[in-house]
DNA sequence: TAATATTGGAGAGTCCCACTATCCAATCAC
DNA sequence: GTGATTGGATAGTGGGACTCTCCAATATTA
């Protein structure tokens, strides 16, 4: 296959495929002469979960190389790959200051939830920024908010979790594309969920 | 209080100040004379929430716009105010297409949860792309996850729901920045549950 | 009152990002 | 052999979010 045909089964322009080959988003094909190179199935679902990452997930060109930098090389220490590639994530917080607390809102949310607190696990990051948000926008969360929200998300962490592979390249796609691609699916299904409810108690519309 | 004094309360560039009033995300000052304004505590809080809007919340400035004015301004049908205001909102779908079946994945997804099923409700193209992402990248959610994740939103929203205020623009309001403030918690908490649940599993590193 | 600083307002400039377009010499395909 | 396509590199484009520069009209200060 070459990369015009490649292009035009995902839909894409070429010149857009060779910005994604530019950028180490896409592997290059396999060279058959100085001006020709054959493309697989590989990379047409390459370029597919490219575009799912740039696009529905918005990551930027930067993050989805990070990303599936991870996915593609994961190193062997299981635990501080996945929370590096879901680090890569956006939002992605602020690095931890000098502070000795450097994420007191977040620590405190998380001992009341009983869970570990890792400072270095980049969501603990986006936590801190996240409530110190709602906070300063006037919106703060309460504790039994915070409480309710934490049961529920625990709840959906393990029936993720017992889905799993067991073996760690497996693992690693399995988190960080199921972080990455279902986030969407379940903030969409909560503003769902909002109006279903709406409708039952405010009545329908006309 | 100046566009100094203002500026600096809320730590931003007078220019940046300037670009908000001109942007109407900030409403003007009370004009004492040609070249003076007095700003309160409302711009103070108003910009507070701008950023928390553009910043993690990750509104474009455009966006950030739409959902003020709807807050400012809900209109007298709650049910559609309420449905604009969340489909201002990021990631925002694609618009339905002449197709007699705009959004296959989504309708049959949100029947078998025994949903509402209203195409003009912009968070059911949301979640028809995010569907569509999650099986283009090779990642397709299985029936039964779907029907856990329908389950477990349902539950937040009814939360949520119980919470809302019975006046209008408190309720639009509510509705608005629990949404766009509280999303970003959600995904934080999810992703600290997961990494709960793997040190569990799988055992503390090092 | 005179000198200095600040303000509101508007326009232009900057920087970054995700593409997109143009070239070119080396093949391919007919 | 001849026109089309390719890989590869360089440059250009359009949008977004600021940021800078001016300016005349006040305020503030000496």
């Amino acid at each position: 296959m070459r990369i015009s045909a490649l292009a035009a089964e995902v839909g894409l322009p070429v010149a857009t495929v060779k910005f994604y080959l530019r950028e180490g988003l896409l592997h290059a094909g396999a060279a058959s002469s100085a001006t020709q190179a054959s493309y697989d199935d590989g990379h047409v679902r390459r370029l597919r979960l490219v575009r799912a990452l740039t696009g529905p997930v918005g990551l930027s060109v930067q993050q989805a190389r990070a990303v599936l930098q991870l996915v593609d090389e994961p190193g062997d220490d299981l635990y501080s790959t996945l929370g590096r590639a879901v680090g890569a994530l956006p939002p992605g917080g602020a690095e931890p200051g000098e502070a000795s607390d450097p994420f007191p809102r977040a620590r405190a949310a998380l001992e009341s939830l009983g869970q570990v607190y890792d400072p270095d696990f980049a969501a603990v990051a986006q936590l801190e920024r996240a409530l110190a948000a709602a906070a300063d926008a006037g919106m703060p969360i309460s504790p039994e908010r915070l409480a309710h929200y934490g049961r529920t998300t625990a709840e959906l962490a393990a029936y993720d979790l017992e889905r799993m592979p067991a073996e760690p390249h497996a693992a690693v796609e399995y988190t960080v594309l199921g972080t990455a691609l279902y986030e969407p699916v379940l903030l969409a299904l909560r503003r769902l969920a909002h109006q279903d409810a709406a409708v039952r108690r405010l009545g329908r519309p006309g």
